[in-house]
RNA sequence: GGUCCCAUCGUCUAGUGGUUUAGGACGCCGGCCUCUCACGCCGGUAACGCGGGUUCGAACCCCGCUGGGAUCACCA
């Protein structure tokens, strides 16, 4: 790993620093698309940085979720993964050198003290901030003591941002926020700067929860003497009840919608038209979205996600997709709903009689499972609907023709049924329906002559004689 | 409460002063197609938060209000 910074300058590099505290939710996954997109539309490169500082909170299991999610959308990197913990010493040099420059000074106020000041803030009606107390006392480094950083007292800071335009902010709004805690440890917006800058981070790409984080680390690109970089500054999506996403909002890990059934490139154009947009266009594929993106086409409000609009932009991917790039996707939940297929044109024939008719891929593993269930378990509604007498003699026509059809294409087939038709004088829905259940066991499935055609001739005539035994054995009546 | 951000159909959005009786998509409701359910097609429902300006003319520009959100740690 080098902490040498990109010297192309024109180069974007963009990042994605996940905190490894849980799984990698539908917000999060937003801003890794949109580093992820930029940089690969401008051809330049992203990092992957893990934010683990907080040690109490983060785990290896989050990590390897993270991955894992990272890996199943598609998104991958150029850099790293770097972890903060392992880059301790970097930020003790960093903080070393604006203690030295006198930008930053130790603190030994005790946290009895800080609430004490905050109180007196309140009671006043100011803001409740640290107020300087060991600002100008030039203390040496201590076991309890902090770091602070000597924020200026008047003036603005402007957050230039290419999402919301200048952001102004007044300094004295700001206080001498820590940077090193009494334990050694370095606190958030000091490592991303130090990261940032080191990292030859050239554009940030992140939620707008994290305006109010950016004067602060403005302040510090300028101490370090670093140059600022391009902020993009995303509307956060939300739930449905209009506040941050969180757990009571139901299913947000991305993982979850893997294994609701979708598909991950419907997750990312779904994921990215909740924020930007090119058009009225409502569906992109991955490469299209890799030409098209943009910092420039934004939007500014936050974004509620809409499970039922995903669904359907999971149903157009599906229908898009080819039936053999479908099969490592669906296979997996054919296995969890008990059944077994293999890879093969079998399967893909079964799915593209599927496809239109399937919102998520559990939904076609549920309804391919005719296709590989012997014997059929007619469900009882059908079953007695359909599967009477005034069934026995089309059926019995019907399968007898069947045996003797040469050809099983669905044009052959349609002749077949044809002539069942002219022999019986029944309408087509009389045949259909009975024959439907006998070989799918419900009312309900692909096309008649589409399930025979990929069923084929030997599944076809055993469950049509089992059908017939069947309404054979039933008690008169 | 302070600070910051935001504001077009229920939701995602197009729209950047006149071409707008405000378009598309999801959802919802009808209809068509039809061997079932879907798909598809056709049609319908539904929005510029309010009040002031600026302008010959405002969804688009300015101000105020209201509403919503975010954020205020020795978390990230």
């Amino acid at each position: 790993m080098s902490n040498t910074p990109d010297t192309l300058a024109d180069t974007i590099v963009t990042r994605f620093p996940p905190s490894p505290t849980g799984y990698l939710h539908v917000g999060g996954a937003r801003t890794a698309l949109f580093n992820w997109l930029y940089a690969r539309h401008t051809g330049g490169k992203m990092v992957l940085r893990i934010e683990d500082t907080d040690t109490a909170r983060s785990t290896q299991a989050s990590v390897d979720a993270i991955f894992e999610a990272l890996e199943w959308l598609g998104i991958d990197w150029d850099d790293g993964p770097y972890y903060q913990t392992q880059r301790f010493d970097l930020y003790k040099a960093h903080i070393d050198q604006l203690v030295a420059s006198g930008d930053a000074y130790f603190c030994t106020c005790t946290a009895e003290e800080i609430e004490a000041m905050r109180e007196r803030a309140k009671a006043s009606g100011d803001k409740p901030r640290y107020d300087g107390t060991c600002r100008e006392r030039n203390l040496s480094p201590s076991t309890d003591a902090v770091v602070r950083f000597k924020a200026p007292l008047t003036g603005t800071t402007v957050v230039p941002d290419t999402v919301k335009g200048n952001i102004v902010f007044q300094n004295n709004e700001l206080d001498d926020f820590i940077i090193c805690r009494s334990d050694g440890t370095p606190t958030y917006n000091f490592v991303v700067v130090v990261d940032d800058i080191t990292m030859g981070i050239n554009t940030v790409i992140r939620g707008d929860d994290h305006v109010m984080n950016t004067p602060k680390q403005i302040l510090l690109y300028n101490a370090l003497g670093a140059a600022l970089p391009t902020y993009a500054h995303v509307p956060m999506v939300l739930g449905n009840d209009r506040t941050r996403l969180s757990k009571r909002h139901g299913a947000m890990s991305v993982t979850a919608y893997r294994d609701m059934g979708f598909l991950p490139q419907a997750v990312l154009n779904y994921l990215v038209r909740l924020g930007w947009s090119h058009g009225d266009q409502e569906f992109f594929t991955v490469a299209e979205l890799i030409e098209k993106f943009g910092l420039d086409s934004i939007g500014k409000s936050a974004g509620i996600f809409d499970a039922d609009k995903l669904q359907a932009l999971n149903g157009d991917h599906i229908q898009a997709s080819a039936a053999a790039d479908l099969v490592p996707h669906l296979l997996p939940f054919m296995a969890a709903e008990g059944y077994s297929a293999e890879a093969g044109p079998y399967l893909e024939a079964v799915i593209k009689t599927l496809k239109p008719r399937s919102k998520t891929l559990v939904e076609m593993a549920q309804a391919a499972h005719f296709y590989y269930n012997d014997p059929i378990v007619y469900e009882e509604k059908a079953a007695k609907k359909f599967l009477k007498a005034a069934a026995l003699e089309p059926v019995q026509l019907l399968t007898e023709k069947l045996k003797a059809s040469e050809s099983f294409e669905e044009k052959a087939l349609e002749q077949v049924f044809t002539a069942v038709m002219a022999e019986t004088g029944l309408k087509l829905g009389k045949i259909a329906q009975p024959v439907r259940v006998a070989l799918t066991g419900t009312t309900v499935s692909p096309g008649i002559f589409e399930v025979i055609a990929v069923l084929g001739r030997e599944r076809v005539i055993t469950r049509l004689t089992a059908a017939l035994s069947y309404i054979a054995a039933l008690p008169e009546g």
